[in-house]
DNA sequence: CAACCCTTTTGATCTGGATCAAAAAATCAC
DNA sequence: GTGATTTTTTGATCCAGATCAAAAGGGTTG
């Protein structure tokens, strides 16, 4: 099975600012990140939001694009030059179609993410800006120090403003 | 598959008020509500908050605890008098060993509930109190009227004089 | 290396929603 | 039904963080 992946996997590198996927369209691959840093991120009132940030060794698509093969409000694109393995959707499919270990580790990774975006809507309520950059902090443990501070002031929720002010105290 | 899954399945029902599982425990089982409301709650600072609400025709249970059968900070109780179908996990794994269609029912409605919670990550930043409110009402239309003030005011990271404000105007 | 552009910081003011307090209304138990 | 408890509403005050404005850094491009 891992033989039938790898053969389906393209390798390619986005410079530094490309777009991965634009909005507009059906996400019909999704990412393996070998080297680099994605946004995930949609535009509200003209200005980027981001959504979440993934890094090395980790998949990133527009979730529910990819999922369901109709456009959705996120673009993707590279923080810093980023290497990827892409996987077509089709090819995927074939691949759970013939090896239930690979729709086990799907369903079983979802759970994880499931996990995740609990925690994430816990630390959303009830917690000032600063608590909540700690937890961003906390969360993106290993790369937070690669990320524009603009960018994770909309993932945050708070100004720009806020976070500078957060960052300089202490 | 249909016959096995029935088979398996134990009907019950919870008074109002009634706790349908603890946070102290494990969560062994998971239940199809036929008739009721179920609310998802954690305590913060003595106060209950709610996480979601499930009703009819939905499945309900302490997601982290039963994917990972290890304890979790959820409490499950009954709004309303509320009638379920409870399937032990046991019985779950042996369907998903056994029924290569029930796991992909289990990966797709992961995928379901995976857009649910970025909607509501992205309706929880940037909008004001107002906003939310009526997030909810779409989110939970046939059933918002069904749940008391202070259930949905913590549902919403707001305070429950702020909800009753909003409620007031208009 | 200078001119430009983009990101971050600093300052002043304003406001939505929190907090504290208490009355009014609804629900429950006996 | 009637008193007790819980839930919801109304009022007054306060503050974290938004907004508006502008200066100060940092990068990158010819």
């Amino acid at each position: 099975m891992q033989r039938e992946l790898a053969d389906r996997l393209t390798l390619c590198t986005f410079k530094k600012g490309a777009l991965i996927h634009d909005a507009e369209k059906v996400c019909t691959r999704s990412y393996f990140i070998h080297q680099g840093l994605v946004r995930v991120y949609f535009l509200k009132e003209g200005k980027e939001i981001s959504e979440y940030f993934c890094a090395e060794q980790e998949w990133v698509n527009s979730p529910r694009s990819f999922m369901q093969q109709r456009p959705d409000i996120y673009y993707l694109d590279a923080i810093e030059e980023t290497q990827v393995a892409g996987l077509d959707v089709q090819d995927l499919l074939f691949l759970f179609g013939n090896f239930p270990e690979m729709e086990r580790y799907a369903r079983l990774s979802m759970g994880t993410a499931y996990g995740h975006f609990m925690e994430r809507i816990t630390s959303m309520r009830f917690t000032t800006a600063r608590e909540k950059y700690l937890h961003f902090c906390e969360t993106y443990s290993d790369i937070h120090h690669r990320i524009p501070l603009g960018m994770i002031s909309s993932y945050l929720g708070i100004t720009q403003e806020t976070l500078s002010r957060i960052r300089a105290q202490k």
